[in-house]
DNA sequence: TGCTCACTACTGAACGGTCGTTAGGGTTGC
DNA sequence: GCAACCCTAACGACCGTTCAGTAGTGAGCA
């Protein structure tokens, strides 16, 4: 990908997470990478193609990086331990991309929201096969759920300050782990 | 409250919800509450004032929620479940103004925004005292950033779907109880 | 070395549509 | 007749997108 366009496309990330799709303008996002406005269609078929770009990159990241965490562990408990890992990882390095990943996809038109959905619900799957295995007596729709739910936890992280990723990581870790796992101990507790 | 006036915030949530502020207009809003679009400018000053109104509506909710489960709870633990509880009422029963809550602030004005998030500060130091009070090793920062983060567990729901709320509800609360439990409990497990 | 041509990467200006908001007038009930 | 409530029409600003032109770059060629 030529520099020009991860420049804009980052810039993009960045004021789409701080303002949103709707209140930034194609003049804004120009400005803040170097350029003019109009600049931004030599590289980009339009603004809403510049989202799709975002959200797409970001879901492929995501669902390959989940394919190698449970390629590489041991067994379910350790892929799920580093699926957690995976995703705070990527909630305290790249913000910006969570943020808009999580609340802009409405923005998308039915195509591009339809390639970004599906993404997603593969990557949740990944989580969903895991945690499943770890815990064969959750039934999948329960399982599905407390998926999204961990992961909710860990995404709602960008929104609060005053806490260092080196502390915060290891935090949510141990919340969203402690979530998931009484998912499969429910009814029988220690 | 006008009967109308209630119609059209209603319609108005709904709406911000499911399609976002920016891409929601005035019209859209008027058609959805029986009315034509600058009729709302008779019950609000404008949009903005729209959202404002639904935003402080709902923080003060919960913040009245909130000091009231406190007050009846017999103990630190019971008013921790208490406030789990009312969040996942909250959730599942509003999930249109949970979504708008936690996604549309940045579209207020400075001083719109500074009254919700004060609400919404005072909320979150409820659940910070009755988890300190719970744990008191843990410290304030740490306690908030937690606190965030179970309220972003159960905030998330309203984007999944195949699970019956009666089924959901038991699911987050254990999912979140155990997320702050292992707050208190971290270095120490069982 | 000097010239041309094509191609990439932009710029400023303008267009066209959308949308929040305002104006002015009408209807209903007390 | 006044006050609450609502309508249609229009205005004006904003913004995504398009357009026409231009500077820089490098290959091909004499």
């Amino acid at each position: 990908m030529a520099a020009r366009a991860e420049q804009i496309q980052h810039a993009a990330a960045l004021l789409f997470a701080e303002r949103g799709y709707g209140a930034t303008t194609i003049d804004d996002i120009g400005a803040a990478a170097g350029v003019s406005g109009p600049a931004i269609y030599w590289h980009f078929p339009g603004k809403q193609a510049l989202l799709a770009a975002m959200l797409t990159d970001v879901s492929e990241q995501l669902l390959a990086g989940g394919g190698k965490c449970v390629a590489v562990a041991a067994d379910a408990e350790a892929a799920l331990a580093a699926l957690v890992d995976l995703q705070v990882r990527f909630a305290l390095g790249q913000p910006d991309l969570i943020v808009v990943h999580s609340r802009e996809l409405r923005q998308l038109d039915e195509h591009q929201a339809h390639t970004v959905r599906a993404l997603q619900r593969q990557y949740v799957d990944v989580w969903v096969s895991v945690l499943r295995r770890l815990y064969p007596q959750v039934g999948r729709a329960r399982a599905n759920a407390a998926v999204q739910a961990a992961i909710g936890l860990i995404n709602s992280t960008p929104h609060t300050g005053s806490l260092q990723p080196r502390t915060l990581a290891p935090l949510l870790r141990d919340m969203s782990l402690a979530a998931l796992h009484a998912v499969g101990t429910e009814g029988n507790p220690r």
